[in-house]
DNA sequence: GTCTATATGAGGATAGAC
DNA sequence: GTCTATCCTCATATAGAC
């Protein structure tokens, strides 16, 4: 890696943390500058724009979490649809967790983006719903989900309570992240209530 | 209602729309002044900086919300823990979107707000998670919730799901709110996949 | 690639009339 | 209560040296 890239590096990882406390207009160049340890204009060599870093900061998120989301799913076959839609969440709590700064900060800005930007990145966000909408509609078709559900709307319910866990969830001994995903997806699979009987 | 209290209110819908819609800092007081259609220095005489204007949109969408779920499970007797667990998510819900602006703007703005502001706040959000906390405990020792689940991560998954909603549902014939709270309460009482068998 | 110095535009807030 | 006029601060972005 060139040092290059990694001082690009660098500045992506510090604009995400920025962003994401305090939000896109609130964050001054500085503040990213001195997180990533240069003096601001310097950031200019690397981005053409604040808009440009935000922009490269959302995709990166999506796009990580996604990659490895498909390339789990992918490992298990066709035929056990409910393991597909489990080794699914479980995959994607895993991953936006792993970078949670960019996670939390595509949670927060991508609604307030203006709207060239959410334009762009739509592109990928359709691409992720169109995904997990099969996968939840191979489940069905195959029975293995119940049959009067909206699809849509559980994916959305499901998604929410996925990214949503970047606002709240800090490791620790009492809960691994892998706790986290095993809850995720037994609430959504299985559900909180016991069986009645 | 006085003059001045139809003012306010309409400045603080104008608010809401505005600061879910650009973020806290790229909101101007200007856009705020026109959508309630008077000057900006006016605003001055309701509320005495943009900081304030935003706590009490924040403050308005917790309460409102809580308020509701609270008299709505109030009216569920006790010794049925799942149904008040039930009503409370639909009542979230539905109450939720019923001022959608103000909860899509709490979502999105409350982690960027300076540490004085969610210090205010976060007394409302701890009585609001120790009420869904008591929901979940009477059920789980009703034997009515499965025993080896760590209800904090239920609760935060669950409203995780509920709350995302103001980012994405749309009223519409296909799918009404009430549609939207059953979905959300049959997704985490009982899961989406068809029990074994 | 990174720096110092600076131009430029914008928006929160106030003064004071009506 | 709401207005017009204005102050003053501050952050993006550029110029140009090293």
């Amino acid at each position: 890696m060139k040092k290059s890239d990694q001082t690009r590096q660098r500045i992506l990882d510090a604009a995400a943390v920025e962003f994401r406390d305090r939000g896109f207009a609130a964050t001054r160049l500085v503040d990213i500058a001195e997180r990533a340890e240069l003096q601001t204009p310097s950031l200019y060599y690397h981005f053409s724009s604040k808009e440009e870093l935000i922009e490269v900061v959302l995709a990166l998120s999506v796009e990580r979490t996604f990659g490895h989301v498909k390339s789990s799913v992918a490992e298990i076959p066709a035929d056990q649809p409910l393991r597909r839609l489990q080794v699914a969440i479980e995959a994607h709590v895993v991953k936006s967790q792993e970078h949670g700064d960019y996670s939390a900060a595509t949670l927060r800005l991508f609604g307030q983006m203006p709207p060239d930007i959410q334009k762009r990145l739509r592109r990928t966000q359709r691409e992720v719903g169109g995904f997990w909408g099969e996968l939840l509609e191979n489940a069905q078709r195959a029975g293995a989900i119940r049959a009067d559900l909206d699809l849509s709307v559980v994916r959305m319910l499901l998604l929410g309570a996925l990214n949503w866990a970047v606002e709240w969830y800090k490791p620790s001994r009492r809960l691994s992240v892998e706790d986290l995903a095993t809850h995720a997806s037994r609430m959504v699979l299985d559900g909180i209530a016991l069986p009645p009987g």
